[in-house]
DNA sequence: ATAATTCATCGTAAATTTGCGATTATGAAA
DNA sequence: TTTCATAATCGCAAATTTACGATGAATTAT
């Protein structure tokens, strides 16, 4: 494969791709699901919720946060999440227009 | 890893992320993209435009149309495609609803 | 019939993702 | 302070994805 072709293609393109991405696995669909449920929660009671590890389940959360879908706060020794409901409108937004000519 | 844990999320889930996937490759979103625009084309069109071996390109239609997102048919030696806007409604919806409660 | 086109599929190497235990860092409780 | 709880990060192994050239199958052109 030798290098990423990603480069590539047009900014818009990528975006979309990066957000699809974010949401390309049901373990993250599940913790969106959860977060947005509770309006707020905390990282405990996602792994609680979810069929795998601590440590699995903070690296997807990195991912919805590093991409923006979820905004994560510090609460003492606690880490709390709640979906961004812009980014969401965003996504929507591109998926409606996107395609259209 | 020893084995994935896809399966033990809900199928609504499952089947988000799928969609989600398909739609995580911004090669993929540029065939979307120059299909979408053009009503229908065939294969080759897309090759042309797209900075993809033929092989590769060819992949992505597979997936694309695996789950869905397009329709493919033989046409002589060619082949083409077009969006299935049903399914296009169908992530909308869930999109829509999927995080309300 | 032969050659050229068109595109799917196969085989592969490289890159990336997924998952977990172990460790670390920080805050709360004793 | 020491201990416990919470959650992020590291390091690794397995799985999956990405990309391409080569090959194959089917159609069209000569």
């Amino acid at each position: 494969m030798a290098f990423s072709k990603k480069a590539a293609f047009e900014a818009d393109e990528i975006i979309l791709a990066e957000f699809a991405k974010a949401m390309s696995h049901p373990a993250r669909v599940a913790i969106l699901k959860v977060v947005a449920a509770r309006q707020s929660c905390v990282c405990g009671e996602i792994v609680e919720v979810l069929p795998l590890a601590q440590s699995t389940v903070s690296q997807h959360l990195k991912e919805l946060k590093d991409i923006g879908l979820i905004d994560g706060m510090v609460d003492g020794a606690k880490s709390c999440y709640c979906i961004n409901w812009v980014a969401f409108e965003k996504i929507g937004t591109m998926l409606n227009h996107f395609f259209d000519k």
